[in-house]
DNA sequence: GCTTAATGTTAACAAAGTTAACATAAGAAA
DNA sequence: TTTCTTATGTTAACTTTGTTAACATTAAGC
């Protein structure tokens, strides 16, 4: 009766270390609590994952993917330049702002990492190649010199930094709308403040 | 002769703990190896800080006034507006570059909650009230209308993300310069970005 | 000198990550 | 069907860490 087998210990297991990541973050995850809230014994997570580390690169997988996923949708929809790049910016900080612990997860210190876990690496990589494709197919149908792709890459990185800082500084409290803007239209501004500009010096 | 008290127990553990938190972080740092480290019983560092937070928060509140130190120095020497804003920006960059640890410190995670070391608070709002000060020193001279305040405002949040983007993406290795570019030509590359834009659209 | 506060020490506790040794269920192979 | 093997669980240990309590000693002020 004792049902040795349940059959998907590992997608409870992945399920619950997911929402205690939304709650706690990857240091509030213990993996006996874990295991003790799944009603299973304290080592049996290892029967399925590669330790501590190896539940967060599973959680960070499905968080790139995600996170591509979203960036693509956007990327497709979107015809002139400036206008992709504003809005795989919006896309990008959405994303943190709608799934912080994800977005640190897939960011920050606590990722596993990389080297040690390929499929983990290959949505990283995935993601970023989406982000760079997105950001340069600006000028897919004219020719460019040396110079002006330097330029182009050089722009792409600047926005992506940008985007990037945002993302940071707002989930992290750092910066917020005034009482009388809109969460949503604040980012926009930040994102659009260089765009706009109109030189008074 | 067993010197039950060298009298500056206090110094040399947080100077340890400064160093390994140099190399390995915050997860890093064991308040158990330190005092082995320190030739000390493992409990003694408790008698000169409020746990591991403590030590954490004394080094943050160092770290904290080296960087406002850094920030105060160059905005005092830099006349015009916008070279002020761009000095600003390389001298944060700089800083997260040269100490990457102790930016993690004091704008990651793992720094220990404002509201339970108030010396590390005041630090923290000396640190940002400076930067404010340097960034909306634009023109005291001149009356602003609310607009143009507002727009000052987000114009000197916009820079914040921006340079705080870079710094984060540069220091965890995501981003780097092309290898015919030095690190802090291409940092200055990325502040001024959006600058000497000349729109070919 | 005596008292007291500061500073150390040892010993314990709980929580966590991890592994080894063992048990059982499921499925393939005979 | 019976047997062998593998996957999956369990229990029990080991180690490290943060932290606190109980006790010891030194330094400093009265």
């Amino acid at each position: 009766m004792g049902k040795y087998h349940h059959g998907d210990v590992r997608n409870v297991l992945l399920q619950k270390a997911e929402n205690i990541l939304i709650d706690e973050g990857p240091t509030g995850l213990s993996l006996r609590r874990l295991a003790r809230l799944t009603g299973v014994s304290e080592a049996a997570p290892y029967r399925h994952f590669d330790g501590k580390d190896g539940i967060l690169a599973a959680v960070a997988i499905s968080a790139f993917e995600r996170f591509a996923q979203k960036l693509e949708d956007v990327a497709a929809r979107i015809d002139t330049h400036e206008d992709r790049i504003m809005a795989l910016g919006a896309a990008y900080v959405g994303f943190a702002i709608e799934h912080p612990q994800h977005f640190r997860l897939i960011f920050g210190r606590e990722r596993p990492p990389l080297d040690q876990y390929p499929e983990l690496r290959d949505a990283a990589d995935n993601a970023f190649d989406v982000l760079q494709r997105a950001v340069t197919s600006v000028d897919r149908k004219a020719e460019m010199t040396l110079t002006e792709a330097a330029t182009a890459y050089n722009r792409a990185l600047a926005a992506w930094s940008r985007a990037h800082g945002i993302a940071i500084l707002v989930i992290d409290g750092m910066i917020a709308p005034p009482a009388d803007i809109e969460l949503d239209d604040f980012v926009l501004g930040l994102l659009a403040e260089d765009l706009n500009r109109t030189d008074a010096a």
